[in-house]
RNA sequence: GCCCGAAUGGCGGAAUUGGUAGACGCGCCGGACUCAAAAUCCUGUGUCCCUCAAAGACGUGCCGGUUCGAUUCCGGCUUCGGGCACCA
């Protein structure tokens, strides 16, 4: 019987879902190691051939390191909340929770069929209440802290209540807390609070009748529906993620992450270093200080103009009467544009003056203050002082309103555009004159610093999460106002469960405002939702102890399992989840309840599968094709045609025929007999015709050549198309290695002994194998296998093909397991251990000698190993009368050979 | 505009610290088995020159540099991919 893949495949599977085989537990008698996926959002769509990728990769890990003695937690789960359910909803009538199921159970078949090591037993769904309990749990605990700067860290707040009670704090002392009413104090808290609720200006998605975090918007338009969203001031619950910046950025230091990854993440930060400097500002006679973030006060002497945001607060008090109507016009025209209005019109300058002058602290000139939208509220003080001479911003719009130009650095050209450089000598600059500009950067800040100008001061760009959202499929806030007043539901009432609601469409306001008795102790409850990563942020640490009923994970199992070692996702959640969750990490860190301050110690990058596209051509006004070499002749149309009806770019006529009604008579043009088709890489998607589904893989080859497939297919960072033709190669490697088993229905395996050469195979194989699968270079290990194949030949000998069956099974479990049970082994083949590589097996019969010249130049020598060292001098010198006829110079000293130095002189 | 990353045969991709470029696989050419096909096995396969072979020349996006020697290091480009984008 030759190799019988469906048959093995669901035997196994079917055995292993019923032994547990993949069930773990605490075991301190053995090493832990977390490897985690990135739990998919359940799409109707199913999954493609691209998304198991990652998940192949990370399964592949865990066996290996299962191999290696380690205790492994391989766990699995859906991120289930979510916008796409709900609009599915919205549009069908049916309840989200009812399509969310049925996508999961397709999922899982998906899954099961590639033979994952998960442990089932551990699996979470964002949106099961006993899940969620411990999203609002965390959100009450941030209800209830505030960061502390002293102690650099989440503290209860009761302790900032104490503060204000006694000592007091901030500007509040203990006379103004002890007069306050319980709004007032109300208020005073959310200043503080780590979970606050603020009105904050928010991308409104008027489209999705909800609004949307940074990271969910993409030029202007809705990550999920692609509607355009604008800037509205809300109400909203938000996280003091802001108040984590520094803590972030430091983090990132510690971590195994690829450089791109991190540095997307310091970008999304944006430290930044500057001064603030305060000018006092003059209005219709009254004076107003207004204070400017500046990471470049060594321009200060080249500051013609100030610029303030139009939504900044100081905007009423710094328009003077006679500008008054001119600047609320303006004000309003920037309000009503959309975000993706303004991001097209970056080009174009808009702007109106304000009417008042600043001082300049430095020189004591008196500079008009402008209002423009290129300045913005949300970031530094919402007010610039202008550089145009050194920023291209302020010069483009200097240029546009006719403001003066000022270079400050000696024998810059700003007749055409802003010298932007850190470089040059200061001029026109009082005291910086002849500076160096790095001098006079450091410079300028002490001199504000001293003479009480300015102030230092770090600002990031990281702003806090907007934590509401205006919909229905999320986690309900545990949150019920009293007498207007913002209260927390009691912890022992988690989970506040999701209430159903008779229609999904948007009526603008929120979905669970029509809720029946959505109330709590006879008060109202919240009637936003929680957004999306609101579930994803801690749900590796519900893996560690998912029945848990009374802790979100106990101290056990968080001691036990402490963090992952491993994560596998894509780059898309560079800076949204990779950033809420390690925020949301350190908070329980601050407060004690996990034991490690970064959640993700390794982190990869699986790169994306693409689709590749076969095309078609038909040549204008007929239904005639012609095949790719030919369509030069003719004037065609491109038509994307069905990748399952092409083979190695060849077109099945017949197929094509049938394929659709308009080609039942298609007539076609071949070369040498055959049509060829033309073929691009795009995006996976079904309008395109290029989707693979990874069960018509796992039917026509089996899971096994699947997953060695998207394994050999290139390093797994990369992005690459999808090619189902290159797949036959490793299916056949499958069944040359099943061969070395059984011929035909004989098992052929005898006890002979292994020769020298037999055993080098193996044990280069093992050594390669465990260099690349901690390299996560999983396709040259393939390779490996391969030429290890090739050189056993027709080994059938049970001391060589035990270790070979243990070495595959990470990259092919359910064959592994086949033949490894055919050896008569009772136990699973991932209860095994990893073969112990041996050095003496593989030595070569030759051993390379580099020889060096002067300590620089080098050469290689191949000698039998046994060479004595009359016979290394005489390969040496030979060499030399190279060295002497390719570089026309000889001058040879030093030979250094390993194990033993010869020295040598040639004249 | 700014910041990353990449570029190697017909294709996917290999190549320790600079040391025989093209491993492995696909595809293709030829052969064996077969009435035939599929499957399987064997051989060849960077390009050019040549009837063939040998020999030779060229060859890792482009230009230049360092070196006896560069896919690898340095400088300057080009193209593609990804991220950020009025962040003062």
């Amino acid at each position: 019987m030759d190799y019988d893949f469906k048959s093995i495949e669901a035997k196994w599977q079917k055995k292993w879902a019923q032994d547990g085989t993949y069930k773990v537990k605490e075991d301190s008698s053995k090493p832990k190691y977390y490897v985690l996926d990135m739990f998919p959002y359940p799409s109707g769509a199913g999954l493609h051939v691209g998304h198991p990728l990652g998940y192949i990769a990370s399964d592949i890990y865990s066996r290996y390191k299962r191999l290696r003695g380690f205790n492994v937690l391989h766990p699995m789960g859906y991120d289930s909340f979510g916008l796409p359910a709900e609009q599915y909803a919205i549009q069908t009538g049916q309840h989200p929770e009812v399509t969310t199921t049925a996508n999961i159970s397709r999922y899982r078949q998906q899954l099961d069929r590639i033979g994952f090591s998960y442990d089932w037993s551990r699996e979470v769904r964002t949106c099961d209440p006993g899940f969620y309990k411990w999203t609002q749990w965390a959100f009450l605990k941030m209800f209830a802290s505030w960061y502390d700067p002293d102690a650099d860290k989440a503290r209860p707040i009761s302790e900032l209540v104490k503060r204000f009670e006694t000592t007091g704090y901030g500007a509040v002392t203990p006379e103004t807390w002890k007069a306050a009413s319980e709004k007032e104090k109300s208020d005073i808290l959310m200043g503080y609070r780590i979970a606050y609720q603020a009105e904050t200006s928010v991308n409104w998605c008027e489209g999705l009748g909800t609004v949307l975090a940074n990271d969910e918007v993409k030029d202007g338009l809705s990550v999920r529906g692609g509607f355009p969203v604008e800037q509205k001031k809300m109400m909203q619950w938000q996280l003091r993620v802001s108040a984590y910046a520094e803590r972030l950025l430091k983090g990132l230091d510690t971590l195994d992450w690829t450089d791109s990854l991190k540095e997307m993440q310091r970008n999304w930060i944006g430290k930044s270093q500057g001064t603030e400097v305060v000018f006092n500002t003059e209005c219709d006679g009254k004076t107003v200080p207004v204070t400017i973030f500046t990471t470049r006060v060594d321009t200060i002497f080249g500051v013609p103009f100030m610029v303030l945001a139009p939504d900044s607060e100081l905007v009423p008090e710094l328009t003077s009467a006679a500008q008054k109507d001119a600047v609320e016009q303006y004000v309003k025209e920037v309000k009503k544009k959309t975000e993706r209005e303004r991001i097209s019109e970056t080009k174009s300058v808009t702007g109106v003056f304000s009417g008042s002058y600043g001082i300049n602290p430095l020189t004591g000139e008196k500079v008009p203050v402008w209002i423009s939208e290129y300045v913005l509220a949300g970031y530094g003080t919402g007010a610039i002082m202008a550089v145009p001479a050194h920023d291209s911003r302020d010069y483009a719009f200097a240029r546009k309103f006719n403001l003066p130009i000022v270079p400050i650095i000696a024998g810059c050209d700003v007749s055409e555009q802003s010298f932007d450089a850190k470089e040059g000598k200061m001029c026109n600059s009082g005291f910086l004159d002849g500076m160096d500009v790095k001098d006079a950067i450091e410079a300028a800040k002490d001199y504000a610093e001293a003479n009480g100008l300015g102030r230092r001061k770090t600002n990031y760009r990281l702003r806090d999460a907007i934590f509401s959202r205006q919909r229905y499929w999320g986690e309900p806030f545990p949150i019920y106002y009293k007498d207007g007043i913002p209260c927390p539901v009691d912890e022992k009432d988690l989970p506040l469960e999701l209430p159903e609601i008779d229609s999904y469409k948007p009526t603008g306001e929120p979905p669970l405002a029509r809720a029946k008795d959505w109330t709590y102790k006879g008060y109202p409850l919240e009637t936003s939702t929680m957004p999306g990563f609101a579930g994803s942020s801690a749900y590796y640490l519900r893996y560690m102890d998912p029945h848990n009923d009374g802790a979100l994970v106990s101290g056990e199992a968080d001691g036990y399992w402490r963090n992952v070692d491993l994560y596998i996702g894509g780059t898309e959640h560079a800076t949204g989840h990779l950033i809420y969750s390690r925020f949301w990490n350190k908070f329980l860190y601050d407060l004690g309840y996990v034991c490690e301050d970064e959640p993700f110690a390794k982190l990869i990058n699986q790169g994306m599968i693409q689709g590749r596209s076969n095309f078609v051509y038909r040549i204008v006004g007929t239904n005639k094709f012609v095949s790719l070499g030919l369509k030069g002749n003719y004037d065609t149309t491109e038509i994307h045609v069905d990748i399952n009806i092409v083979h190695n770019d060849k077109l099945d006529l017949e197929a094509f025929k049938a394929w659709r009604p308009e080609f039942n008579d298609a007539e076609f043009i071949l070369e040498d007999g055959e049509y060829v088709c033309g073929w691009a890489v795009e995006k996976m998607s079904k309008s395109m015709f290029n989707v693979v589904n990874p069960d018509d893989i796992c039917n026509t080859y089996g899971a096994d050549t699947l997953r060695l497939y998207e394994m050999f297919l290139g390093p797994i960072e990369q992005s690459k198309p999808w090619d189902t033709k290159g797949i036959d190669g490793v299916n056949r490697f499958l069944r040359r290695f099943y061969k070395l088993f059984y011929d035909r229905d004989n098992f052929i395996v005898t006890d002979e002994k292994a020769t020298p050469s037999e055993l080098k195979a193996l044990h280069k194989l093992i050594a390669k194998e465990q260099e690349d699968i901690e390299n996560f270079s999983y396709n040259t290990t393939i390779s490996a296998f391969m030429i290890a194949l090739n050189d056993l030949g027709n080994c059938h000998k049970k001391e060589i093909l035990e270790p070979l069956t243990v070495l595959l099974s990470p990259f092919a479990p359910h064959i592994a397991e086949e033949l490894w049970h055919s050896l008569g082994n009772a136990t699973s083949v991932c209860d095994a251990s990893f073969p112990q590589y041996d050095a003496a097996l593989t030595v070569e019969d030759t051993v390379t000698y580099p020889v060096q010249f002067n300590g620089k130049m080098r050469f290689t020598v191949d000698l039998p190993k046994s060479a004595s060292v009359a016979e290394v001098e005489a390969a040496v010198r030979a060499m030399d009368q190279t060295a002497k006829y390719v570089g026309g110079q000889s001058i040879v000293k030093v030979i250094v050979v390993p194990g033993r130095i010869i020295n040598i002189v040639v004249k």
